[in-house]
RNA sequence: GUGGGUGUAGCUCAAUCGGUUAGAGCGCUGGACUGUGGCUCCAGAGGUUGCGGGUUCAAUUCCCGUCACUCACCCCA
């Protein structure tokens, strides 16, 4: 008999979790100094929420939902994204009642029923934020540098921002239209995969990465040609809003989200570091999903980041933040008597607030000093029969190598100088 | 869902053409130092060689199956 984690799942342990903490807790700081509220939604929806917002052709809905029916008969699914479920939250609780302008984020697990490859889980986690109530380009400006302040924050350099207008409601239709126009005489000489997407999503035939589609694709009409007036406006103004901070981009008309529910704005953030799965970020504006699941026509922004592909990125770059939390003192007592006498001062030092580490494995002196050595200790805290004489403990400086005698009613506040 | 690669100690890896008791480094435990860490030296614990079958006098090694992991396609964080 013999458990594992479930496919594409992992545990993470104690030092790695050290990292994750910390990026979640750079995250929270970033999102915090832009004025964005935590929201912690369910693991588990609806599964006609994920269906309608993200799309019935997108394979994230036809085949990587993590869905089951309940014992109620509910058709659920983990969430496979976070956009979805915010919004879901927002409509459900009237917030834009509270606030015209709604600024979250979240930290969660995400699920999807994927083949499991390097840099992609059937359960990872990411970090997102939404920003709901307003449509000036200038909010999509912001989440965009919300996501770069953030990568900064966490020490990530070699990253590539990338921009493109997916167009809207209106538009959009006839860039597609276009396209298949153009295509159509080639139809039989697009690859398999590409004469599928024909017909199921049309935009996605722009990221192709097989050469002879690539050279078809090279004439192909240019979605900047055909997005309306408004919505090159709005383009215009994210781009210079980037501009005028110096923030470095590439316009890629080829780049084309994989959830149905975005218009206008899309950005994608790469690292090169990662194999295959490029992508370490990725949003943009939603201006109609709202209003499709049945709440208020308001819009939207936002973005998500992947933890995993965050931590391979920055292992790529060889800058992985080294977690080890320092040990205050190890206290050893010797004895049972001492171990009994000194049991006071063991959690008397903790409850001041020192991390203090005592041995139960009944080792040697020898083996308690290599312990509180390989815990980074600052001191090693000896209590025997000859100090319990004279009521005091020896401390030894781990650094130093030096020792003193300290009156244990003065150990505390020694320790705590 | 499709294709490739890999499965040996907690981790990273050896093991000649198929050959006898499957090794090393790191880590862990103990000792050298009867109450003092790091460095060094010595010793110890730790293995169903993923699992099942086949070929063979003999399988970690070759073959088949299976499971797992992994990389890639699709797609995405």
């Amino acid at each position: 008999m013999k458990y594992r984690a479930p496919k594409g799942t992992r545990d993470i342990l104690p030092a790695e979790a050290a990292v994750w903490s910390h990026i979640e807790a750079l995250f929270r700081h970033a999102a915090a100094r832009y004025g964005y509220g935590e929201i912690r939604t369910p693991a588990f929806e609806d599964v006609q929420l994920f269906i309608r917002s993200i799309g019935s052709d997108t394979d994230i809905v036809s085949k990587e939902m993590y869905d089951f029916v309940d014992k109620g008969g509910r058709r659920i699914s983990l969430k496979p994204e976070g956009t979805a479920p915010v919004v879901r939250a927002f409509i459900q609780n009237n917030l834009q009642a509270v606030n015209p302008l709604t600024k979250l984020f979240y930290i969660s697990p995400m699920f999807r029923y994927d083949r499991p490859q390097a840099g992609r889980y059937r359960q990872f986690h990411q970090l997102g934020v939404e920003a709901i109530g307003s449509d000036d380009p200038l909010l999509d400006m912001e989440v965009i540098m919300l996501a770069i302040s953030f990568l900064r924050a966490i020490g990530l350099k070699h990253t590539t921002l990338l921009l493109n207008s997916v167009a809207c409601g209106n538009c959009r239709p006839r860039y597609v239209e276009a396209l298949k126009d153009f295509l159509a005489k080639s139809h039989d000489d697009l690859c398999e995969d590409c004469r599928r997407r024909y017909t199921d999503n049309p935009l996605r035939l722009l990221d192709c990465k097989n050469p002879a589609c690539k050279a078809l694709l090279q004439k192909s009409p240019q979605i900047s040609a055909y997005i309306c007036g408004p919505c090159r406006e709005h383009f215009d103004k994210v781009r210079k809003g980037l501009d005028s901070l110096g923030i470095a981009y590439t316009v890629d008309p080829s780049m084309v989200r994989g959830l149905d529910y975005y218009t206008r704005t899309a950005f994608e953030i790469t690292h090169d570091g990662l194999g295959a799965q490029s992508s370490i970020a990725g949003g943009g504006r939603y201006d109609r999903l709202i209003k499709e699941c049945g709440g208020p026509d308001l819009t939207g922004m936002g973005f998500a980041a992947g933890l995993e592909r965050l931590l391979l990125a920055l292992e790529a770059e060889a800058t992985m933040p080294a977690r080890r939390i320092p040990c205050s003192a190890y206290l050893i007592a010797l004895g049972e008597r001492a171990r009994i006498n000194t049991l006071s001062y063991l959690y008397k030092l903790r409850d001041a607030g020192l991390h203090v580490e005592y041995d139960y494995l009944g080792r040697s002196l020898k083996a308690q000093m290599r312990a509180a050595d390989r815990l980074s200790c600052r001191f090693a805290v000896i209590i025997g029969d000859d100090e319990l004489e004279r009521g005091t403990a020896s401390i030894k400086d781990l650094a130093q190598g030096s020792q003193t005698e300290v009156q244990l009613t003065a150990l505390v506040d020694y320790l705590l100088q």
